[in-house]
RNA sequence: GGUCCCGUAGCUCAGCUGGAUAGAGCAACUGCCUUCUAAGCAGUAGGUCUUUGGUUCGAAUCCAAACGGGAUCACCA
């Protein structure tokens, strides 16, 4: 088992300074004021003491006492070489034995970094859960990236995990596409309306095809109702549609350009409701919900076209689930909570029957709960399906969601509701926040076309790989199947990396062109160098050499240091829920790693107990680099 | 307007709970393949960390305000 010396030797030199402290200085010593930090890069040293503390309390200069205090630890402290001091921070070498004994720490580590599988409480990880209406997209593609990774993260750092998505496989949207290709869907010469199976479109596409086409539609009935209106013709109107009408009308007067764009979309919103697609379509989610057997298997069906499709989505991307909530199943949960937070006054009723939470005295506003027709909303769903996952796995003892920040204020009223009605567990739940994804022109907007579709963007980013390694890969030696591994590893190996790299709260800018870059800070760089270690270790397996008479300078020292940081690494990314935190530093690692690569020669060294050391760091960097990279979701080719 | 998030090099981003001279990558320029994979390495250039106050030995980091960008304020999900 691994231990991390650099924190045993930061909690021994604070023992000694606890207790040696006043015999030293002459003062008793406030632990307070002992703060440790690795020494600054390009700075001789591997720890820093800040010495500002005891030279305000002792007043005298921050040198005199960094002076003092290096100099009775160096005589005192076994594994501190040496010590140095500059501009008042105290640095201590540690000696040359300490870090050739981390590396053999490191090396003998089987999993190192990784923590004892469920060593820790149970997580689950919600993520994807698309709608059914569309294809994936771009912004699914961080979702589901960031999610698995977060999930893999917190498996690597001890948890236990449950991958989960909710299926939002009902509801009116799902209505919109059916009804679309009920009425539009053109028929084939064997008598079928067009299939996946017979038009060889992937489900998810059909289904979407016939979304837009029900918009499509929609728009047109809106544009007809509109001028209807315009023309005064109220025909089939309800009266307080045609009052609600004239009032919006009225209230365009003397606004401003953004008032009155507001104003028309609510007009329009008026309108659509008048349109005999839209009530059709409502029709037939009331069907639906009356388990009308035709509209059921309709559902049913094109429900089934959407999931295959995504599940060839998700086999690409390599992400999986454990467990799949339906919300056709879970829709109707949390009425029962509701009710029974009503009754113990965490909620009030309205007149009309509605049921809402004050929210008022936490900052926040009145929230709906359950409609007055008793019917549930998005909140009623998520506290009933919250609470059955922890009724799912009693050893649960938190959800993690993966959603989009536009939800923030969603999130934070839901934990608070949970709280409210007295579950412990609201607060072990995360809103993990993700940030928009942004093109260079703008925002993507399926209106205006730009929206950047998932499995496009996976095919051009491997076509992508191919080329380039066709180009500059040692491939020679693989099989065709190897070589087509090869490249949808590399293309779909930048691609997540390029999503993972950045703070998951920021929004982020995706640059085609950069998503398929294979130098600098990409996953293809990290994945060569690892590619490159692998070939010098082929080579080395014939070397014979002896692990416990190594010999190491400064440039191993480095590596050695890094090396030794992949542990809290994972623990500092997991507890932030950020993937981007082991990106940054796999990134760090394999820079540091080519550094030394380049100008110092490993398998030609002469000196045995170098060349040793140096196969050796060789391969634990390469140990690290594919164990990071697995976490997120990106493979490690031996040879590219 | 209320609430929340963001503002660091031409561009994209790191900078953890305050610490040394603010770092990478891309783009630009200069070098390095008859030694282990050049998808690499070494170097040059590029900064009033949006602004102004405050806290402190010490602020890109914490606090406040202003400015700029975004999200959200549905009986949609």
């Amino acid at each position: 088992m691994y231990t991390d010396l650099n924190r045993i030797m930061e909690i021994a030199l604070k023992d000694i300074l606890l207790s040696k402290g006043k015999e030293w200085l002459g003062i008793d010593i406030n632990p307070s004021w002992i703060q440790f930090q690795p020494t600054r890069k390009g700075v001789r040293g591997d720890i820093t003491l800040m010495v500002f503390p005891f030279a305000k309390a002792l007043q005298l200069t921050p040198a005199e006492v960094a002076e003092r205090i290096g100099k009775h630890v160096k005589s005192e402290v076994s594994f501190v070489a040496d010590y140095e001091v500059i501009q008042g921070f105290l640095n201590f070498v540690f000696s040359k034995i300490f870090w050739s004994d981390q590396l053999i720490s490191i090396n003998q580590t089987d999993s190192f970094g990784i923590s004892e599988p469920n060593s820790k409480h149970m997580v689950m990880v919600e993520y994807a859960s698309p709608n059914t209406n569309k294809p994936l997209h771009l912004g699914h593609l961080r979702n589901i990236f960031l999610g698995y990774s977060v999930a893999q993260l917190k498996k690597a750092h001890g948890h236990q995990v449950i991958k989960t998505q909710v299926i939002n496989d009902r509801g009116i949207h799902i209505c919109k596409s059916m009804l679309a290709w009920h009425r539009y869907a053109p028929i084939q010469s064997n008598g079928e309306r067009e299939t996946p199976a017979n038009s060889g479109l992937k489900g998810d596409k059909l289904v979407g095809k016939y979304y837009v086409e029900f918009e499509k539609h929609l728009q047109l009935e809106v544009k007809e109702v509109l001028s209807r209106w315009d023309a005064g013709d109220f025909s089939n109107t309800a009266s307080v549609t045609v009052d609600k009408f004239q009032e919006l009308n009225k209230a365009l007067e003397g606004k401003d350009e953004k008032a009155q764009a507001a104003i028309y979309d609510k007009i329009k919103e008026l309108a659509k409701n008048e349109t005999e697609i839209l009530r059709a379509a409502k029709d037939m989610l009331v069907r639906w919900e009356g388990r009308d057997p035709e509209t059921y298997l309709l559902w049913s069906t094109m429900n089934g076209w959407v999931y295959d499709g995504f599940d060839v989505t998700y086999k690409r991307m390599g992400v999986d689930f454990d467990k799949l909530y339906y919300e056709s199943d879970t829709f109707l949960l949390g009425k029962d909570q509701v009710m029974d937070g009503l009754a113990r006054g965490v909620f009030y009723q309205k007149p009309d029957g509605s049921v809402w939470i004050d929210l008022t005295p936490d900052g926040l506003d009145e929230k709906l709960v359950l409609r007055a027709d008793g019917t549930a909303v998005y909140m009623t769903q998520d506290i009933g399906t919250a609470i059955e996952r922890f009724h799912d796995y009693p050893a649960l003892s938190g959800i993690v969601y993966t959603v989009g920040n536009e939800q923030d204020y969603h999130f934070k009223v839901l934990f608070l509701i949970l709280q409210k009605l007295g579950y412990t567990w609201a607060a072990d739940c995360y809103h993990l926040s993700y940030g928009m994804v942004d093109l260079p022109s703008g925002k993507m907007k399926s209106r205006e076309g730009t929206v950047v579709d998932a499995d496009d963007l996976m095919e051009e980013v491997v076509n992508a790989a191919t080329v380039m390694t066709q180009e500059r890969g040692q491939i020679a030696e693989l099989t065709e199947d190897e070589r087509h591994n090869l490249f949808e590893s590399i293309g779909m190996g930048g691609l997540k990396y390029y999503l993972l790299k950045v703070d998951p709260k920021k929004r982020m800018l995706f640059n085609p062109e950069e998503s398929i870059d294979l130098t600098g800070n990409t996953g293809p760089f990290i994945q060569y160098t690892h590619a490159r270690i692998n070939s010098l270790l082929r080579k080395a397996g014939l070397i014979q050499f002896d692990k416990s008479a190594l010999e190491i300078e400064a440039g191993e020292i480095e590596l050695i240091k890094l090396l030794a940081a992949f542990p809290q690494t994972i623990a500092e990314a997991s507890s932030n829920y950020s993937p981007a935190v082991l990106a940054n530093y796999l990134f760090e690692l394999t820079k540091a790693y080519n550094s030394f690569y380049q100008q110092s020669p490993i398998l030609n060294e002469i000196n045995p107990g170098l060349r040793a050391a140096r196969i050796l760091l060789s391969e634990n960097v390469a140990k690290v680099l594919k164990s990071g990279l697995n976490i997120l979701g990106i493979n490690a080719p031996e040879r590219m």
